[in-house]
DNA sequence: GCAAAAGTGTTAACAGTACACCCATGT
DNA sequence: ACATGGGTGTACTGTTAACACTTTTGC
């Protein structure tokens, strides 16, 4: 037995005004592991494939023209890890941008990615798995389009870049690498100051919704002569 | 039916004494996708964990002691992918140091990794996938020292390093950069120079045999504050 | 001494952090 | 005016590529 399953993340506000990074769960109402908490997925079709599967199973759970940005993530196969016998595993990693605010079934909840709950077979790593490279890839690709709203100030940007990553992050130099890089652009636009002032923040955009390396060598680059291959 | 694929690489002497990144291939010698060559690997057993299977699979192929190095890749679903009907396949990236010279099957042989054969089913894929990932890994990890014999001089390893990267290596930079980070040492000892003369060559190993992110925060570190977590 | 191979010293480029400072708005 | 939040300028640091130069060997 296959199955799919999405680790789904979403930038969500907390009650006290915070931002907080969370992931997408539901309650098992049945035995094994009755009332944990396990990632949205089940059983791949006979003749699906698993991009189609999980983005299938998702729509169970959320408006699927929600997620942002789905990616493979890793395939677990232990014996053990299924009490009714074997069930490979091959999970996604899914980003919600933070404006979307899906409708969810009752026994569906967005859970602090910080504080998991109890949860149901080995989805606690899977979890963590998501999380690790949600964290590597905002270093080295675009992939906060997929986290931030269409249209964005820098402060906003920033606090879903520090839910995300788990620290502080300087404003300032978010924006100055993200341009350099040419990741996001300004609208042109400006958004009103709060009613305690402040200069109205100005407007920016990802310019592309795709997944896209803009840090490909960390180190080890090819000679001058070699690069731009 | 879930198969396991490895895509094993490791980097050997050519005809012209140069070195090269080679795959190891085994030719079908029945249909489907008769002649062409294919990842070894087969079918995952019913209690067996996906890692153990692909070692297994893998002891008929090479002697397992000789791959240092091996993790999950990617896993392929398509319903097209096998034509006898729907396969699962989870392929993993394997290494072989360069020293180790594995008696292969007759069906089996090392080829080219930047010229391919006639590849089965979905195989070629799954080979660019590994190369990749070989690639990035060995920019911010010590995946070097799964290709590297256990001792080595500087310009032997920045052969094996220009062999998988596909670019030339400095050899005076790479020292460098691997001593800084720790990956390196020197064993004290020197190998004796060639016919032609030369300043003897000065003998390393790598500090750690286990995969190690030597190089985490590409960018967006997180403030000296919050650091060393 | 000379060529060959290895290794060191030095410079320059670049990207990113930190922090001080300036700007635009509401009360 | 002044507090508040946003944005810019600038200095500093760390890392790496490039390349000249020195060291050690065989002939």
């Amino acid at each position: 037995m296959h199955e799919v399953l999405a680790v789904v993340f979403q930038v969500r506000p907390t009650a006290d005004g915070a931002e907080r990074l969370e992931v997408l769960l539901w309650r098992r109402a049945r035995a094994p592991y009755r009332d944990a908490w396990a990632l949205p997925g089940g059983a791949l079709g006979a003749t699906e494939d698993l991009d189609d599967s999980i983005r299938r199973q998702l729509a169970q759970k959320v408006d699927v023209r929600e997620v942002a940005h789905l990616e493979q993530l890793m395939t677990s196969g232990a014996p053990g890890r299924h009490p009714d016998g074997r069930v490979v595993a091959t999970s996604y990693l899914g980003l919600v941008p933070a404006n979307a605010d899906p409708g969810v079934p009752d026994d569906t909840r967005w859970h602090d990615a910080d504080a998991l709950p109890e949860m149901a077979f080995d989805h606690a790593e899977i979890v963590d798995a998501g999380r690790a490279r949600l964290r590597a890839k905002l270093s080295y690709t675009n992939v906060g389009f997929a986290l931030a709203t269409p249209e964005f100030t820098i402060s906003q940007l920033c606090g879903y870049y520090r839910a995300a990553l788990g620290h502080d992050v300087s404003a300032t130099n978010l924006q100055r690498v993200l341009l350099r890089r040419g990741q996001i652009e300004p609208t042109g636009g400006a958004l009103p100051s709060g009613r305690r002032g402040g200069r109205p923040a100005s407007v920016f955009r990802f310019r592309d919704r795709r997944l896209e390396v803009t840090d490909e060598f960390a180190v080890l680059r090819p000679p001058v002569g070699a690069r731009g291959k």
